[in-house]
DNA sequence: GTCTATATCGCGATAGAC
DNA sequence: GTCTATCGCGATATAGAC
């Protein structure tokens, strides 16, 4: 049964199509003929634009890559503040489940495709090293409140990054709703690591950091 | 090609195999011939002790459960000190090795299985009320540094299982070794969370805690 | 409990016409 | 670019002998 509706090229069609039957289901059980069938062309037209199901992965993980690098664009000329960072949270989190079947399957992927693991490995160590930056910058202007000297930096960034990356997994892993109101509890998570003395309620949405 | 060397009852050679088979390349690519194979049995004898894979992969998750529910003792008569923490995580990272290939695909592998979830969601339910309790216990013996109220210790719980749960994954997805240095600089960021103004050095393993 | 044999199915991939 | 047709393979699962 076909799942597209607009005019579209088949190649971009494949992947939509794809992506949508990778979130749910998984890639393991959806076949080159189901993402055909999906998007209404014979199995053989898929083969013409990739070569195997895991081309198209390939490719799939290139346009998460490419909104990525989007999500992460630090403010120029000011320093940035906590809203930055709820702000970059929350995008990221927008992408996390757009791209959902990825990081359900993020570690079994990498580890059987090389190039897949290679590319990832390069854009998130981008990724980090800007984050790194981000937290950085706020020792220096003050937003955090702890002793603060470049281990701490580290373990900071390592702390909010593992948030950024497990905590939409983690609700999900333990069937919890994906909603604004459950996703905002990790952002506070990360407020509370970079702002442990903090009083609770100063943490809370309704007072703008 | 056999995989297993000693005698053993055919049903647990099997799960054995399996098991091995599963960290190696993942669940999906592991056919039950091959397990069998690796089991150095017939196919028809497989299904003789199991339905499918996927009981076979249910039932290491029972035993996964069995020894996960080992793992979290906490001391009789004695408040618990930061060190049983350390200890507890450590078991935890240990539980995890041994059954990586449930990490690696468990979002994926809960979305499929109705019974998998359901068992799944039972056991970290009791897991996180003992491992709330411990948090809640290191405040009122004093070794929490931080103000706390109950909204405070939720969130203290919630980073430090997040750590327990995804430190490893997160060695594994970012291409690091898994290694005894890199498991402690998890529970580095567990101490990090619960004792923030603490002096870096004084969270570092020469110092017994 | 264990084996052999077999039936059925669907997947991946290609060839060749249009 | 797209289709139809098809081949070869391997996976799941069962039947029936031992």
């Amino acid at each position: 049964m076909p799942l597209v509706k607009g005019r579209m090229p088949n190649r971009e069609r494949i992947l939509d199509v794809a992506l949508e039957l990778f979130n749910d289901v998984g890639t393991g059980p959806v076949s080159t003929n189901h993402i055909a069938a999906g998007a209404a062309i014979s199995p053989g037209n898929l083969y013409y634009h990739f070569r195997n199901k895991e081309q198209i992965i390939q490719t799939l993980f290139e346009g998460l890559f490419e909104k990525y690098e989007r999500v992460f664009v630090l403010p120029e000329r000011r320093a940035p503040s906590l809203a930055d960072l709820r702000q970059l949270v929350r995008l990221n989190f927008d992408l996390l489940w757009e791209y959902r079947f990825a990081y359900r399957e993020l570690a079994a992927l990498l580890r059987r495709d090389e190039i897949l693991r290679e590319r990832w490995l390069e854009v998130r160590r981008r990724g980090y090293i800007g984050f790194r930056y981000l937290i950085a910058a706020f020792v220096t202007a003050g937003v955090i409140a702890i002793p603060a000297n470049d281990a701490v930096i580290d373990r900071l960034a390592d702390l909010c990054w593992l948030i950024s990356e497990f905590w939409l997994p983690n609700l999900e892993i333990n069937g919890q709703s994906i909603d604004a109101t459950q996703l905002d509890r990790g952002v506070v998570l990360m407020l509370q690591v970079l702002n442990p003395n903090l009083e609770p309620a100063q943490l809370s949405e309704e007072r703008p950091l």
